[in-house]
DNA sequence: CATTGTGAACGCCTTCACAGCC
DNA sequence: GGCTGTGAAGGCGTTCACAATG
């Protein structure tokens, strides 16, 4: 189990790499060596078995009564999760949350970098975010064929989300990162995935409005699901 | 099945109960009188069987043969989640992200209504948003002392996330929505969703690096799970 | 001797399929 | 006839527990 590709890895896993990714590479800066799966998973707020287990989906990267390499580690979970190749994002929807996105600094960190950022209001166009001009919506298709993007993030009003997923998708953007609170329709082929900001405030609202269920969820990372 | 409280609900359709909702809200507003569940699937972009169970877990609310009532379901959903209570919503950190949240509708209707803005910044201490004025963080626990809050929004740099999140947590608050990219660690009885926005473009560049692992999402809710 | 990797047991959500009902 | 509600089957991730290993 320790070479080939094309396992599969199940997608709670895939979830969760990412939040490995970000403990090691803060371990990695204090110039620890090693990390054992118990003091992953307490890092990361899940049980050791899960930690050994997803990793044993990328292969065998552990030492018995050692632990993982953290720097080893670190580069594997990287190289898997694509973190090693440029990830270009255009940022459809300039406001308030889309200037946000625009200036956070993990879209422009390990391997992502913004393409673009486009609206379609005349008082946007040409304002300059993080050193990028915000342009019109309606030359997505020439400015994407001129410097392709991988993943388009709409950060639009939810009434034009399914109109720019579909022009994304016809422009060759191969997964869509969606705020608006619709549910995209977009080709079999382009992945999706759906952040809606209410929605997580209504979960917690259910879980505070039913104490006997109390117990249920202590940590989500969802985003995920 | 149909009136008792206290049963389980799976975390699962808990979360898939604000995309019925909105969806549902929706319908509403265009007059339709009746959804199917095969309806209801196809707009929220799960299957017919999926939504059924879901739904049954709240009460028997359907009519064989002629589907479910959209206004009277709609009603039933917001009560499971709790949309009909009052959800004070404290934000922290009003950086770009904090300052977006501040004006989403979905942070200022259905029952959530944001009671107070916190920031240590002294340039923004006093900013008006959305009607309300940024205050010193400082005084969180006068602040909430004076005016509950039941759900705390947490968006500042990593490096202060925790320490908020005792603040608030030692203040009553109940649950938090974690924006910061670390895990939390908070009294067993405060429930902590977290949403890691350069998380979901991780996992989007694996599953694009992937593309024989292809048809495993279509549309994921999480931020959601 | 501490810690990994993993088969097996377990639990839970999803999907199926159909009886029951309008 | 159309559609819901649900028991049963199925699938899959989680947890357990331990043999294997440096």
């Amino acid at each position: 189990m320790s070479d080939r590709l094309a396992r599969r890895i199940p997608e709670p896993t895939v979830v969760r790499l990412p939040i490995y990714q970000r403990i090691l590479d803060e371990i990695s800066r204090t110039g620890t060596g090693t990390v054992s799966s118990a003091e992953l998973a307490e890092l990361a707020g899940v049980n050791a078995a899960k930690v050994r287990k997803d990793l044993s989906h990328l292969g065998t990267y552990g030492t018995p009564g050692t632990g993982y390499d953290v720097g080893y580690l670190l580069s594997q979970i990287e190289r898997e999760l694509g973190l090693d190749l440029d990830w270009p994002v255009i940022i459809v929807g300039i406001g308030n949350l889309g200037r946000a996105l625009a200036r956070s600094p993990g879209f422009s960190s390990h391997g992502f970098r913004i393409s673009a950022l486009l609206d379609t209001d005349p008082d946007k166009i040409g304002d300059q975010i993080g050193g990028l001009v915000v342009r019109r919506s309606d030359d997505m298709e020439e400015i994407v064929a001129r410097e392709p993007a991988a993943i388009g993030v709409i950060a639009t009003p939810p009434a034009f989300a399914q109109g720019v997923a579909e022009r994304l998708a016809a422009c060759g953007v191969g997964s869509i990162l969606n705020f608006a609170p619709v549910v995209l329709s977009v080709p079999r082929h382009v992945l999706v995935r759906h952040v809606d900001l209410s929605m997580e405030l209504q979960v917690l609202s259910f879980y505070q409005s039913h104490p006997e269920l109390g117990g249920v969820p202590r940590v989500v990372a969802h985003l995920g699901s």
